[in-house]
DNA sequence: AAACCCACCAACCGCGATACA
DNA sequence: GTGTATCGCGGTTGGTGGGTT
């Protein structure tokens, strides 16, 4: 037997969240808390599915979310991170506070791969694309020209390089607690968390 | 001014992990 | 121990806006 579908395709709305929506999940989270996301849309009076529901609230909604540029120092620790976790998005995620696994995997697919492959470093191994035995790890970088290398679309699709190793890769067991210290303290003026 | 191209990012999909009956 | 429901993660897609021709 197939998987069942997570909602009834019927009768949820797909697509962008409207204002009126963001208002109703936000409402409802503010007086019964995160949790519970399947029965969450019909408590809420909202057509979505508990999964669409739960993706808008944690990448777009939350109220400790910075959202805005990455900085520099962020850059410097998703790349080490990268190198030491692989594509472990939510991990990585874990150490950049109000940054979440969404916004950091959109940010390396479009920004540090590029600056990577411009630098002429592999961005799945980090190691340097003419000298493999040579490995890179604390990767310490300037905010380089981005369009430096000019890779488009295309060569970024096609650059699946490493589709089935991702596949075999993904769902390991829980990486150990690796107890990296690595982490970005709170920017000097974080805004103030908005309690909800 | 219009058509086209490209980059970005929000949202979706599929599947493994986990919880629970 | 087994089957089912739900959660959470990572990969992928598609809409949109800005830049270029």
């Amino acid at each position: 037997m197939g998987r069942s579908p997570c909602c009834e395709r019927a009768h949820t709305n797909k697509g962008a969240w409207t204002k009126e929506e963001d208002d109703r999940l936000i409402a409802y989270i503010r007086a019964h808390g995160e949790g519970c996301w399947r029965s969450l849309p019909k408590a809420a009076g909202l057509l979505r599915c508990g999964k669409s529901c739960r993706l808008r609230w944690i990448n777009y909604l939350r109220p400790d979310l910075k959202r805005g540029n990455f900085t520099e120092e962020e850059d410097e620790l998703i790349i080490k991170l990268h190198s030491l976790l692989g594509n472990k998005w939510s991990l990585i995620a874990g150490k950049l506070p109000g940054r979440t696994d969404n916004e950091i995997k959109n940010y390396w697919n479009t920004h540090i791969r590029k600056k990577l492959l411009g630098m002429g470093v592999d961005p799945a191994t980090h190691r340097p694309i003419h000298d493999s035995a040579a490995t890179i790890t604390a990767v310490s970088v300037g905010r380089t020209e981005e369009k430096a290398a000019g890779f488009g679309r295309e060569q970024e699709r096609s650059g699946e390089e490493e589709t089935s190793a991702r596949r075999q890769n993904h769902r390991q067991p829980k990486c150990p607690d690796l107890n990296l210290e690595l982490s970005i303290s709170p920017p000097f003026h974080q805004a103030p968390l908005h309690p909800i």
